[in-house]
DNA sequence: AAAATCAATGTTATCGGTAACAATTTTCTT
DNA sequence: AAGAAAATTGTTACCGATAACATTGATTTT
């Protein structure tokens, strides 16, 4: 490797000075065609490029923003780091990725990561409020002295950092008034692990809606699935292995398309015809809804649109001074043919 | 947002001199331990962490890679980013993940972008390789300049760099032998876009297979098919539509998983039971393979190794000098369903 | 008690770039 | 051609941290 060019190095090759490399590299005006053409040759003979550790250091800005994920290979998580990286680079801004080791907290080593990058703003998704409030209380606090701070996280959380709010009373209103309208009434849910706080307030949110419709909150429709297609198998064969046939629910609504994905391979398992003997509904309505079998129903979180909001805000909050705010972009329920809508209305309840 | 404080400030404010402030903050010996505590006290209470901006100036090293990648949301390119980013923090270096516009080219923006940032290493993954020769060889010589440079690319390409070549001939020999060996002789290929080189790469090594083993190689049984589900659905029904019942291929071998799932559902809405009427293999052996219906043979040619080893070598190249050789990674067949295995030895060839 | 040793802390040049200003040419006026 | 104005180009302090070296103060040695 040839020794890294510096902007000294240009200037002393070309015969100019410093300030006369940055204006070539620059494209200012007010320098003379001459001397343009000579200092660029210089230039790309060299391959240089201006330090962007000097440039930050100077201009005391990074131009960057941090998105931190537990893990980019889920495709939740990789759609909105996706919009945020495009949305910032429409602003000129670069983006760095932060996946979280142990898949949830906030931990004081990537706040001081993020300190120390001086980033211009940071986006954090994944169900990081489910900290222990205390320290999640102090790492906001260190944060905010360098850098606005934007989370995507459930409604009515307290996070002193402008909150974009999935609208998880929709994710659970919209799939179970579907699913009553089409005249099921034994509906239950199998959501992520009971303890993390986003899937239990799910789950609350799930069993409020079926009270509101008068149907049957029965305890043993309301099993924890994970994360994945593994829990969610799983969770079906627990839940219809512990119930008798005529109690088996006749809809069930999922905590995400990888557990429906997981599901509905456990459903088949065991015999049943989907939608017709089981509708199901899934969330987040990934790429292969479409292509499942049967095509899966969805709720779609609009994750892209959130993490483009957040960019939007972190870049305004940037340069004033307000805070702590929330924005809630509405849940939207894709209907294909694994609820069964196709089949009409008939009731479930034998 | 309060001042962001320097070192200088906290020096200030704790009465001691900078070098005994990054004394404390390394946990450098030789502090005497009232005064250590004194400066952590400042150093909490103004949540201060020494720029990277400025150590890496100092230090003339960023201790960052780069991992360029078309799009973060295309799940194969997930898993290399993901395995890139853990094995470089196992050896305290952090990973940038850049994504190309283009989805194809090594642009001049980019090679500066990485010139600017002084990474200590880039990992390039999608098919640059199939950019115009002069400036992919441009670009390399403009980033060999500054940092050592590794790709993940089909075999036999001349690049100077780092090569981690995926294992494209397994990639076609394994899927065609297995299905001749299950009784098929009209297999088809449905490949990514005939434009790319990676594409038409394996294409090319498809055929050699069918070929080698007498097969017919029919140009009707080999359609571009792009890169996605979509791709698949037309691939198959532009293929099947234009060929008599009894020239229907009786496998299909499939660019990649998302094609295979669009073609598995064309098949299906043309009435074909899979994998009785029809054999198909994917490629990349994604997540959801075992849940599709049925569940997806498909081979993979392990992208988080691949990545792992690039890591790996970029961070030895760090040092040393030697910047251009190839690694090679063995493709693995999965077998599941789709390709009929279950059903034993057939012979298709009516 | 003076000298030597050691522990703790401070000083300063430096990394690569840029901004603000200074200095030098060149071009234009009259 | 002298002076003014405009166009180029150069000089230097600074951004925040660190390394190498210098200094101070305390403790031990003789």
């Amino acid at each position: 490797m040839k020794k890294k060019a510096t902007i000294y190095d240009i200037a002393r090759e070309a015969g100019v000075s410093t300030a006369t490399v940055t204006r070539v590299v620059r494209g200012d005006p007010g320098v003379r065609e001459a001397t343009r053409d000579k200092v660029q040759r210089v230039i790309d003979r060299n391959a240089y490029a201006p330090s962007m550790s000097a440039q930050n250091l100077e201009s005391g800005r990074s131009k960057a923003l941090a998105v931190v994920v537990p893990s980019i290979s889920n495709l939740y998580f990789a759609k909105i780091f996706d919009s945020a990286y495009w949305e910032a680079a429409d602003n000129g801004c670069s983006v760095r990725l932060i996946q979280t080791k142990d898949n949830q907290a906030i931990s004081p080593e990537i706040v001081n990561e993020l300190i120390r990058c001086r980033m211009d703003g940071v986006l954090f998704a994944g169900n990081i409020w489910s900290a222990d409030r205390a320290d999640l209380n102090d790492a906001m606090e260190r944060l905010n002295h360098y850098m606005p701070v934007a989370a995507i996280c459930p409604p009515g959380v307290e996070l002193n950092c402008i909150r974009i709010e999935s609208d998880l009373l929709n994710c659970a209103r919209l799939p179970v008034r579907h699913l009553h309208t089409l005249g099921h009434r034994r509906i239950a849910f199998i959501g992520g692990s009971m303890h993390s706080k986003d899937a239990s307030h799910r789950g609350a949110t799930f069993l409020e809606q079926l009270r509101l419709l008068g149907l049957p909150d029965d305890p043993a429709y309301h099993v924890d699935a994970g994360y994945d297609m593994e829990g969610g198998e799983r969770a079906v064969l627990r839940m219809l292995s512990a119930l008798p046939r005529e109690r088996w629910p006749s809809a069930i609504v999922t905590f995400n398309d990888l557990v429906a994905l997981g599901a509905i391979r456990q459903l088949k398992k065991m015999g049943q015809h989907l939608p017709e003997d089981m509708a199901i509904v899934g969330c987040d309505n990934l790429f292969f809804c479409p292509y499942s079998d049967p095509p899966l129903t969805s709720v779609d979180l609009h994750p892209a649109e959130m993490a483009q909001s957040a960019v939007r805000e972190l870049l305004v909050a940037r340069e004033s001074a307000s805070r702590s705010f929330s924005i809630l972009r509405d849940a939207t329920l894709v209907v294909r043919e694994s609820c069964g809508a196709a089949l009409g209305f008939r009731h479930f309840d034998t």
